[in-house]
DNA sequence: ACGATCAGCGCG
DNA sequence: AAACGTGCTGATCGT
């Protein structure tokens, strides 16, 4: 009887886990906790492979032997100094292809209370989660913001509740599968080594008291004394909702901080009455316009427009946003939350279990239930806010040291002109959305009544029952590929994909009908009802972070202002129309042309390219067109086919897509570019599709020739491009971060596109950023009216008044023209292009700007 | 009823 | 292995 064939006999009649059933195929089921522990390091691992299975213990296979050959390099035995067991301790069933299947919510919930016991009887020292099922094993029952290593790897946590070190880690089972993934290797040795190196004592902080002004006296106080003896405090509002632009909201309390200790009042709540609401209030007023009293925010894009137009008061001395601050420690996205933070800084747990409920805020009416919260957890809630807030202040003024500082304080000006752009807002033409709302919908119904009588649409009912509904990617799926038994071309993660692309090839008329109604919903869901729901008094307020972007880019949310269509002539119409200058005004756009090409040449300073987009170097689309399409170097091309040549080569190529994909993307592209006529581009004589076939034969010729026309493209041409790419890519995996040359570093685990791409896409829009923060300080400095009213990565949007066109011309052009000589690794000016709409009475909008000349 | 996730689609 | 970044909507699934 061998070993194995003695546990599978035994192993469902031993069980003690009757709910998962999954050690029931097993021949080794329930692993237990192995090793001596000498260091009391626990090692929780994902679950077993087959291998492991088989030999009858965890980590007995080619990962267990990794990973003891990398902690040895680091001075340590699995087997002696740590203790190891697995987050599941059953081998996962196989899949239907004979893989090890998936681990499922249900077995790691299932296993926890064994891994729970062994470190309650254990006590570790440390706790190192080797992989993401290891990481929900540990807190997916406490928290769920800890959800994944992309963004958990290297964390160094304390946990209250075990009192202990926890040091999420990539799986060393991953390392093993992704072989040839250098950048990921050096990761996990990096944060292996963290963990096995960080010196550990238990943690212990001694917080500040928190004092809720209930009493009316002691409130008036407290608050006077704050606006005469304070310098530097940190602050935070509870709020009855989020939009500070909407009508009836009120400030429920305010809380300040600093080093004694955090108060917390109510403000406009009926906890007072009227009068001493307004003393307080006036109070809260003069301390937040008070220069000298500095303030700390967690989240500047809320605080700062809120005190303007909630507190009706100047915000002065706003000199740091905890959450900025974090996103520039750590550019990974989902950390900047300050709960997330508490959890992972102090072991915080749940300070906001009561306070939850009533912050959630109505989903219809954006009001939420702040004013019914006991006023004790209330003023509990938001003293504890402020209070965490100024200690993360004091950890990040620790952390955030030299060039890193330096990116701190450049994104934090920047953040108060994307509040004061947000805070002036765009005016909007409510009736005209009105209007085309029932126009698109009238369009959209009839075309939802051919698709509902459609021959196909019978069809599906009488196959499968029900009704079709052309919005579900799920229905359409069975009407595509199981009622008309259409060929699927392209999969999504759970099935055939049912994109525009696919539907456009699929080309008949319900395919066409569903691609028109898909635009308009787009057009009436996201668009017109986005901004009618965020116009209040015929303004929009969109607002600008600069805290969420991995690129250290921004990001536009409520409503997003990045992505209203530009290149559907109809979409541009019905979305942008609606957006107006103010009276007696002008809307106007600066853009940097070519901006994020620009930056790269900052960065790789490869003379071929630099030479390319300098004056006189040539054109770089057009080569490349006569290259891909003829074969022949520098023959001018048709203008449609150079066009095209960025999206299908030069653009994508730069991202870092590879031939095979810019080969089937041109071989459908090219075929269809047009002249403005409408007849088909000409190439020697010949139409493009003809002549393609002609010149490449088929597919694979083409994309032999692509392949070809890469290596000339990264090994002839831009040589020094690439070079400058697997420098980049080296120093990332030697260093564990990229930086720019503002200081920015991104960190965590990136893979060689991101670590090239990022830096370009950053720095380019830091030059938006600059350009944005000198050009509000000159207007103030000459005393114009004219306002920045949004941005879109390259790009400022303006209502300038008739008579200060010139004027805005002349400084954009100034503070562009010197950005090189501001930034000296610029080694060529940035160019700028100016366009502007006609005035407010001439019945100009942003659907209408026409360039201007510089 | 509500959160999470996916697919789809808009922009640079 | 094979295109970077973002936000919003509606459908779907699970609690």
């Amino acid at each position: 009887v061998t070993m194995s064939s003695f546990f599978k006999k035994n192993a469902v009649s031993k069980s003690n886990c009757p709910r998962c059933g999954l050690g029931s195929h097993c021949s080794a089921p329930r692993m237990k906790v192995a090793g001596k522990g000498g260091q009391r390091i626990l090692v929780i691992g994902d679950s077993p492979s087959a291998l492991d299975d088989d030999k009858g213990a965890f980590y007995r296979d080619s990962t267990g032997r990794r990973l003891k050959q990398e902690l040895r390099h680091l001075g340590i035995s699995l087997r002696d100094d740590c203790w190891y067991v697995p987050a599941v301790r059953c081998r996962p069933a196989l899949n239907s292809k004979g893989e090890a299947g998936e681990v499922s919510t249900a077995h790691i919930t299932n296993c926890r209370p064994y891994i729970q016991g062994i470190i309650k009887e254990l006590r570790p020292e440390k706790i190192l989660l080797l992989g993401e099922t290891a990481l929900h094993s540990y807190y997916d029952d406490r928290n769920k913001q800890c959800t994944s290593m992309f963004k958990m790897a290297g964390m160094q946590i304390w946990d209250s509740t075990y009192n202990t070190w926890v040091f999420p880690i990539w799986s060393t089972a991953l390392i093993e599968k992704k072989k040839h993934d250098t950048l990921l290797f050096s990761e996990y040795k990096r944060c292996l080594k963290r963990a096995i190196h960080t010196e550990v004592q238990p943690f212990e902080k001694k917080w500040n008291p928190t004092y809720k002004l209930r009493n009316f006296k002691k409130a008036i106080k407290a608050l006077t004394n704050c606006l005469r003896n304070d310098t530097l405090i940190a602050i935070d509002y509870e709020t009855t909702g989020l939009d500070m632009y909407k009508a009836g909201h009120s400030t429920a309390s305010f809380a300040w901080a600093n080093d004694e200790g955090s108060w917390a009042v109510p403000v406009q709540h009926p906890y007072w009455n009227p009068k001493q609401q307004e003393e307080i209030y006036a109070l809260v007023q003069k301390i937040l316009k008070k220069r000298k009293i500095k303030k700390i925010v967690q989240g500047i894009n809320f605080e700062y427009p809120w005190t303007k137009q909630q507190m009706k008061a100047e915000p002065r001395g706003f000199i740091w946003d905890t959450q900025l601050a974090t996103h520039i420690i750590d550019n990974r996205t989902g950390v900047t939350g300050l709960k997330f933070q508490c959890f992972v800084r102090w072991g915080i747990e749940d300070y906001d279990k009561i306070s939850g409920k009533y912050i959630k805020s109505n989903s219809k009416t954006g009001f939420n239930d702040m004013l019914k919260m006991p006023v004790d957890a209330l003023l509990e809630y938001n003293a504890l806010d402020s209070l965490y807030t100024y200690e993360l202040y004091k950890e990040q003024q620790e952390q955030l040291v030299g060039t890193e500082l330096d990116a701190y304080h450049f994104m934090h000006n920047g953040a108060i002109v994307m509040c004061e752009m947000s805070f002036n807002g765009i005016r909007i033409k409510e009736s005209f959305y009105l209007k085309q709302k029932k126009l698109l919908e009238q369009e959209r119904d009839d075309l939802i009544d051919l698709i509902n009588t459609s021959d196909e649409a019978t069809q599906y009912t009488r196959q499968r029952g029900g009704n079709f509904d052309y919005n579900s990617p799920k229905d359409l799926q069975i009407m595509l590929f199981k009622v008309l038994k259409l060929k699927s071309r392209k999969e999504t993660k759970t099935g055939h994909s049912v994109d525009a692309e696919v539907l456009q090839k699929i080309d008949i008329e319900l395919t066409r009908n569903i691609i028109a109604v898909r635009k308009l919903n787009k057009m009436i869901g996201t668009y017109v009802d986005g901004f009618l729901k965020h116009t209040h008094d015929g303004m929009m307020h969109p607002s600008f972070s600069l805290a969420r972007a991995r690129s250290f880019r921004s990001s536009s949310q409520s409503p997003n202002f990045q992505n209203v269509p530009k290149r559907d002539p109809k979409a541009k119409r019905i979305t942008r129309s609606g957006m107006v200058p103010r009276d007696g005004r002008v809307l106007g756009e600066m853009d940097f042309s070519g901006a994020e090409i620009s930056t790269s040449c900052y960065y790789h300073k490869d003379p071929t390219f630099i030479k390319y987009q300098t004056e006189g170097g040539g054109d770089m689309h057009n080569d490349a067109c006569s290259h891909i399409l003829l074969n022949e170097k520098d023959t001018k091309m048709p203008k449609p086919l150079r066009q095209c040549t960025k999206g299908v080569w030069t653009f994508s190529q730069f991202y870092g897509s590879y031939y095979v994909s810019c080969a089937k993307q041109g071989w459908e592209e090219y075929p269809l570019c047009v002249e403005k006529d409408g007849s088909p581009c000409q190439v020697k004589g010949m139409d493009i599709g003809d002549w393609m076939k002609q010149k490449y034969g088929s597919y694979k010729g083409f994309e032999n020739h692509l392949k070809k026309f890469q290596s000339i493209f990264w090994d002839e041409w831009f040589t020094v491009y690439t070079e400058w790419k697997d420098k980049v890519c080296r120093d990332y995996e030697r260093d564990g971060f990229v930086e720019t040359f503002l200081g920015f570093k991104f960190k965590g685990y990136m893979d060689s596109k991101q670590c090239t791409n990022y830096p370009i896409q950053g720095t380019s829009f830091h030059l938006l950023v600059y350009t944005a923060v000198q050009f509000l300080k000159e207007c103030r400095k000459q005393g114009l009216e004219t306002l920045i009213v949004g941005q879109v990565h390259d790009s400022l949007i303006l209502d300038i008044p008739l008579e200060e066109i010139d004027d805005v011309k002349r400084i954009l052009s100034t503070i562009v023209g010197n950005l090189h000589e501001v930034f000296k690794w610029m080694d060529f000016p940035m160019g700028l292009d100016l366009e502007i709409s006609k005035s407010y009475e001439q019945g100009g909008s942003f659907a209408s700007m026409e360039p201007l000349e510089l």
